[in-house]
DNA sequence: ACCTGAACACCGTTCAAGT
DNA sequence: ACCTGAACACCGTTCAAGT
């Protein structure tokens, strides 16, 4: 509404570095003690008082999101990369790897990811990448389908939700490689079209 | 070792009433609040210090192990009546299905229940039930098996933590019921041999 | 316009004092 | 032997005072 600085193209050089240093200092925190760190930690870290952090980013989601964008869009990178496979079964199986492996870049992070996956509150800024990913999980599924190596019931948020449970149960430590490979292969298994290669 | 009331065969009186207030209490706000309900909060309730809670269950993990209990009984329960149900792939599909509602149980419940699952920390209380069902699902799998309709490469932990999955995305409110049901689809279709009804 | 940091609220957990 | 509840530590969040 008014000139106020929401929109200013010129952001002054301290609450430029304020947000870098917050957003390095959130990072270092996330991966070591998971998406539930303290808050208060990070602020000190940055070298800011914990009202600075509140004001660039107003809940733990906004930071995560922040904090997740690069991430977000390494994996669209290679995302073009898998698609030059040619074969889209083999390129839906890795996507799905990829996936898991951005699911589990934080200790936690599955958790509020799928809070924000059905936008019910279209004020949560998790669910700007949710949709991105399901997106890009929908091609590669309406790919492998045209291919006929995939089941016409199956639709990329089934396999977007079933690979941050893989990534979930990754995080609980509740197994080994061994069983999250089962596991994958029970899924895998699932989706394809019956008559396919084991 | 020594003649504590450890191994006595008479607690006191009030002990037995706390230890019964406190598990009311606690079910009550677990239903209400989740697994992560304020411990204070319980106590209060309870009509007791914090420290008699603390003494009664050490841990968060104790408490709800014991509020568990009955639960795991009303399931066991239910397997023999399952069980009569002749179909072994039938049996199992019903089976997985309230291992899914015993996990919905609290709100949060599926994660220090996986977090026990493999029996990594011995003194986590959590690791019984995880034991008896994962147990159980082994069998209904074996049965399965024997008639034809399950894979081989399928383990009875596979299924346990497919059914504690669904359950944590149910809980985490990232989709319908349409979405869980396609989920389930997939899994059963991911278990099943190939060849059989769609 | 933005930052600071004290202040408040809340909770987990312990332990000295009681009975 | 068990209970009580004050006390400590820690964190999220807000907001009056500063620059």
């Amino acid at each position: 509404m008014s000139a106020s600085g929401q929109q200013g193209r010129k952001p002054r050089a301290d609450v430029q570095r304020n947000r870098a240093a917050l957003l390095e200092a959130a990072q270092r925190h996330f991966l070591r003690y998971g998406v539930g760190t303290s808050l208060e930690a990070v602020a000190k870290e940055a070298g800011v008082g914990p009202g600075t952090l509140y004001r660039h980013f107003p809940t733990r989601e906004a930071l995560l999101a922040a904090v997740l964008q690069t991430r977000s869009e390494e994996l669209v990178a290679r995302q073009e990369e898998i698609a030059r496979l040619g074969d889209a079964d083999k390129a839906l199986e890795q996507w799905l790897r990829a996936l898991e492996e951005y699911f589990s870049a934080f200790s936690g992070l599955p958790e509020p990811l799928m809070a924000a996956a059905r936008a019910l509150d279209p004020g949560n800024p998790l669910t700007v990448p949710c949709d991105i990913l399901t997106t890009a999980t929908d091609e590669y599924v309406r790919a492998a389908q045209r291919t006929g190596t995939v089941r016409e019931s199956v639709q990329g948020y089934d396999l977007f939700l079933a690979a941050c449970s893989v990534a979930w149960i990754k995080g609980t430590g509740a197994t080994d490689e061994e069983a999250l490979n089962r596991l994958r292969a029970l899924i895998a298994s699932g989706y394809r079209e019956r008559g396919d290669q084991m």
